[in-house]
DNA sequence: GATGAATGAGCATTCATTCAT
DNA sequence: CATGAATGAATGCTCATTCAT
């Protein structure tokens, strides 16, 4: 952390294009609508950034630190030992992911619906964001595959799909209905994870 | 189909900003770019099309329009009797769908992509493909739910789980895994969708 | 010659440069002068011109071009017999060269003033211009040195010091005093050359 | 010299600056170039200088008056009596001129090559300078004129092409050609300037 | 004198769109 | 329908300069 990045208008800049970016999109956002909104001058945004896309950059790679360490990376499958722990430990995180998210709604909602559409260079180092999830739920799926709580033959392809079925719960919870309850939201959603449509286990859905 | 839909320019320049939208993406691609890979010339491209953003929404409305008529809506709900049938529905379903944008891989993966970073105002009109396709996931969920095929409980927030497990199915057999079989992606997506990760029903998985 | 070459607008802005360039200097100028001046629209300049450098590299290489092509490459030091008709052929090229170079006052003025003043990368392309004079005087005198027509002992650095005559007589022509008769001016400076400051061989000095 | 000059800072910025707008052209060097190379801070720059242009001038002013110091001035035209004399110092002028331009090459190139390339508001006052030393010169010859030590009919106009010839000749010694001895360029310089190119009278020339 | 973060005017360049042919 | 030269508004970025510390 150089001072510079700890100055107040770094924090007012990086706050100000989330706000920006978010109510014209990314694309038709204007660095001048991004300074304006912070308060600082033209020159100044360069003085912490590199170029529009930087900023930009910068708030994705927040937002995934963020979401990385606050939630995925809180909950290690090798702390469960059954399928009410595993359904103990999923409900946890389900909750910790909407509400982080819910807690910084705006930000949310501009990644997943705009992280990727920007110029292919840049677009490799984002997806490598979401390769890297799908590689720790991947991985997590493994685990409890070893472990005997989940069945064989999940493969790489059903990481993608639940990271597809986090994805629009995030949506959900952040911009389609933003008054339904953290808990039960995650209650639903564990219990397609768990049990998908037919999924009759409720004894194990609810812990 | 009016006859300029008919017309070869239109086509070219459809078939052009698909490539070069694609390769490029939508917002750094030039209309330029698009009437060279075209082969016509640059005043041809507004005689077909009022705008950049306009042959863009043409291409995602093109594309869900096809996507919804070869898929979704070729399989009611009112079509299956008991469990097994709706599993053998579901694993056609999946096929088409798979099939469907693997066919068209380059609109697809940019659709996915960058349908939802456009203007504010724009972006309403392209959301309520999502919503619209959300909204018939639900429908086929109520109505299923109403002839006791899948469990009480499941609301919208499901639908829009289900299709963003849709959505990366998608997204892993056209970007990430081009050369998996589409049977047998689609026989591990029924099986999440039906049975979710504990799944121990296999008999009905596998039709 | 493309099309675009020949059209009325890149005249226009040739033009246009050289009086903007000419009147406040190549860097203080800006396109939008150029522009203006030139009775177009700003994005036609870049039509015409990659950038607001290549214009300025276009004037330097018409300048050396019309030039070299107008002076010196038409007077061959071959068709000299004697010292009487190598003071003719001297003269005829002072005349031409001071004609040119008043004729286009305003280009010569600044290309004098300016040329070597860009980017180093830029620069060695307009240096090539300033050494193929210098090689082509060089040349000039060694054909000379072996007719026996100029005195032995005359290396690069000669044709660099005359050439560095020939600059600044240009300069006086066109800047210092614009009254002074081209014939009058050639004949100081053809004397100059051939017999130096001493110069008591006045015999051969005027033809 | 003022205390201000004489402070460890504005050497260090002088000297910075002659590397930085040598190496990179005044107008693409950055103040902040300057100041890097310096090793001082942004805001000391403009403790010393006005602007980035008065730095430029200021290398520029001090540039001629070390020139004309060490060079023109110490050699008054009273001091020859004939000719041969007039070789001897005209020789010792050339070493002088030639060894001072080698041993500051780099302020040297620069100004020859961009010192005429600013402001027109500016260039009037850089001008004089070539104005004063071309007055010097035309002093010179003025004089030798009057004693008798060089042929009538020499102008201005033969003042400004002597100036031209020195000034490409240190071009010469300091671009072109940088091991060859001061000594022999003076030499050749010497007898071009008294003799010309035809120049028999090799017997004054060599002092 | 020295610092260096902040400033903001300035400008080259881009590119979607138009329209005379 | 087709053309492609011309348009000009729009904007990201630079960098000389200032000033509070």
């Amino acid at each position: 952390m150089s001072a510079l990045q700890k100055s107040p208008s770094h924090e007012r800049l990086l706050r100000a294009a989330t706000e920006v970016f978010g109510a014209r999109g990314y694309h038709a956002a204007r660095v001048s609508d991004v300074v304006a909104q912070a308060g600082v001058a033209q020159g100044t945004f360069y003085l912490h950034f590199k170029s529009k896309e930087a900023i930009f950059l910068c708030l994705i790679d927040d937002f995934f630190g963020r979401l990385l360490g606050e939630t995925l990376g809180r909950f290690p499958a090798s702390a469960v030992a059954d399928t009410g722990e595993l359904a103990v430990q999923l409900r946890e995180m389900w909750c910790a992911i909407l509400k982080h998210c819910r807690s910084e709604a705006v930000l949310t909602s501009l990644v997943l619906r705009e992280a990727r559409a920007v110029a292919p260079k840049t677009r490799v180092h984002v997806e490598e964001w979401f390769s890297q999830m799908v590689g720790d739920i991947n991985g997590y799926l493994r685990a409890l595959s070893a472990l005997g709580l989940v069945r064989k033959g999940l493969t790489d392809a059903s990481a993608w799909a639940i990271f597809g079925l986090i994805e629009r719960a995030i949506h959900y919870a952040v911009v389609v209905n933003r008054e339904i309850e953290v808990e039960a939201l995650a209650d639903e959603m564990l219990q397609l994870e768990l049990t998908g449509l037919l999924g009759d286990r409720t004894d194990v859905a609810t812990p």
